[in-house]
DNA sequence: AGTAAAAGTCACCAAATGGTGACCTAATTT
DNA sequence: AAATTAGGTCACCATTTGGTGACTTTTACT
């Protein structure tokens, strides 16, 4: 019965998955990572929390799958024109930059998902695909390593810091009193400030090296 | 018998306090944040749960309290001689990040209490006090707010860009494989392209502003 | 010394947790 | 149609969780 390609029988198990991977996604956005238990996640999908054990191993597993299944940071990789570059990716980190910037702020998912990514207790090791695409690997392959030459790790450890700061500023913001170095991470002033030096920082990247 | 001052009395009450207070810091080395619960702490301390509701009012505000009693911050705010800052705390800024940089890699502790502080779940609102201190506001207001002047908002935004990055970067080492935007962040070589990105940063916002 | 108020222990509770074996049910194969 | 197999439910378990009332012991004040 297993073997059978010719009709694929996507019957339940595939939607019972889905509806597993949906509960996840709606306990994150609602209740927060902390609340992902397994009596919790089959509650919310309206299923037998036994299958989450056959299907997925357990809720790391369906953790790690529900990563996988949302491809977050596909919006930073694909909206740009390729080919059109010519100032060795000045405009196009730029813009990735404020897009994840803003992206972030809003995606109560995806700040879960970064929180869950900081948090112990994952034992399962195997983020090393998402390692790879998360930090948008072409960027720096395709574009910036060419640009940079020799300098191409500093401008790689420049872009951690600023992509980490992102993170991090977005994060402390959606818990704590938003107020970080005197700035307000809420406010659009805030925010704005935030999203200036982020532009100069990469502005003068690319014109001190 | 409450109110003889001229008696101290920290007979046990305090050294009690204190015992759970050295615990958390215990299993936050240990075992995490996520392992604080009651039961774990008193078991720790070697003493009944009841006395953390009685003493402290339950985990969290223990965990303030906890948070309030390490000063993680010292060490950056205090070992600058203070008046001899004739750069507009350029040196001092850079220096700090670097130390930061350092400090958190090796302070597991630390790490936990910076991550607890962006879970979810703490309902207690007490961290104003911890806001102030935490991000060296003095630096800004007594050095560098007055050094830029206009502009001290605009350099408050790149520093709590490079502070968050330190932050995460450290944080997202201890527990993913390290690797991030293609440079490992527990190599000696990794970290130090970090520590230059940082210097290099903050001399380009003194130069350029 | 005697007393009142703490410090501290212990047993116990209700609820939630992760996890599993026994069971029923629907689809597929033969 | 019968048998098989996977999908799915349910009841149940052991543990752990947060939390509290009743109790004993120690401390300090008069």
């Amino acid at each position: 019965m297993k073997k059978n390609a010719a009709k694929p029988r996507e019957r339940s198990k595939e939607k019972s998955k889905q509806a597993f991977l949906d509960a996840v996604g709606k306990i994150l956005k609602t209740k927060g990572y902390q609340a992902l238990k397994v009596n919790d996640i089959a509650a919310t999908a309206g299923l037998d929390k036994k299958l989450i054990y056959k299907y997925f191993g357990g809720t790391d597993q369906l953790m790690d799958e529900y990563v996988r299944s949302q491809d977050f940071w596909s919006n930073v990789k694909s909206d740009h024109p390729a080919g059109e570059i010519t100032d060795g990716g000045r405009s196009f980190s730029k813009e990735m930059l404020l897009l994840q910037f803003d992206y972030v702020f809003k995606n109560k998912e995806l700040q879960k998902v970064l929180l869950w990514r900081l948090s112990e207790q994952r034992k399962s090791l195997k983020k090393l695909t998402a390692e790879q695409e998360s930090n948008g690997e072409l960027l720096f392959q395709g574009i910036t390593d060419p640009h940079f030459g020799e300098k191409a790790e500093d401008f790689r450890a420049v872009m951690a810091i600023l992509v980490s700061g992102v993170y991090y500023l977005n994060l402390y913001a959606a818990v704590n009193g938003s107020v970080f170095c005197g700035l307000d991470l809420k406010s659009a002033e805030g925010r704005a400030k935030i999203g200036e030096a982020l532009s100069f920082l990469v502005d003068v990247v690319y014109e001190k090296k």
